[in-house]
DNA sequence: GGCATTTACATGGTCGGCCAAGTAATCAGT
DNA sequence: ACTGATTACTTGGCCGACCATGTAAATGCC
């Protein structure tokens, strides 16, 4: 067979060094994780007929009743182009309702549809299990700390990111 | 004008409680880091021509020489398809060349161009910056810890994910 | 040898997400 | 009142990433 260890034969660039994780190894561990992370929220969400990334939305709607979708994109801190597609989706899956809005002509309202709100609970829920799997095994402790740190990163990235809250 | 506490104002759902990050802080956390610090990671990478997600690629060819794409997808964890695809475009960018495996005529052998060598160093020092970038204002304690915290969360999740290199 | 199985990739389609432009309506300045 | 921002979305294009499917080659079994 093949040398399970020709893994560290001929760099293909004179003097490579190893360098995958090397240089980043949090950078690293933090895009896995997010993948993982993702995959299984798209796992449990799947049931329940939403794409990974639309329960934000989806939660902020539930939670906000009719909002404008400006005010959505910026809760959301997404790309209003993002927003925008997404909501065709969501409209056309029936989970939200689109109208203009009166007083502005050019705005557009959104709210969760009432069939939706059968899912509110669902999504919590697989939420919850979704914090529970990612956690297991973490002492309350420890998760008060990764929580802690994970703020603390957040804040370093969406400075130089340039679109945090303002304090 | 509309007022701005309008926020907490008509639930759509009745009943509806406050929701968003209250389930899953810490997966909440996970994600807006996660597209935080790929934004980032896009923005030092895009003067280097390369787009967030290429960099682990180029990285291990960088270290391995010539790979069956096999290899790569096992090593990277992605799906097959999302790996074709990347290296066609990294093949028209040139930064990557590929070639038929003479000992097996169904596979694919991958290695980095002469000239992609040049980026080697580059990608390291982005990387190396986003990383303090990431980091900074933790303590090297702080680090450590969030590094072991994530490990743990990643075994977690690479667990039910089904995809995690056997122990 | 011959046929089923597994392996190695490729294709097509869908989504989230970004950027760059474009259109339409409101707002400000004069 | 008219003209120049600014705001609010939309469209199109591109990328990473997924899934489901398809094709070709190697492997296993009989």
């Amino acid at each position: 067979m093949k040398a399970e260890s020709a893994t560290s034969a001929d760099p293909a660039c004179p003097g490579a060094l190893p360098s995958a994780a090397l240089d980043g190894p949090v950078s690293h561990a933090v895009s896995r994780v997010a993948r993982l992370h993702r995959i299984t929220a798209g796992r449990l969400l799947k049931g329940l007929g939403l794409y990974p990334g639309q329960e934000f939305l989806m939660m902020h709607l539930w939670d906000t009743g009719a909002v404008r979708q400006a005010e959505l994109i910026k809760a959301m801190d997404l790309d209003p182009s993002t927003v925008t597609k997404m909501l065709q989706r969501l409209e056309q899956a029936g989970h939200v309702r689109r109208r203009p809005d009166p007083d502005d002509r050019r705005a557009v309202l959104v709210e969760a549809t009432e069939e939706s709100c059968a899912l509110h609970a669902e999504v919590r829920g697989a939420w919850s299990g979704l914090e529970e799997h990612t956690l297991a095994g973490l002492e309350p402790a420890e998760r008060a700390e990764l929580a802690r740190l994970l703020a603390k990163v957040e804040e370093n990235l969406c400075h130089e990111a340039g679109e945090c809250p303002a304090p």
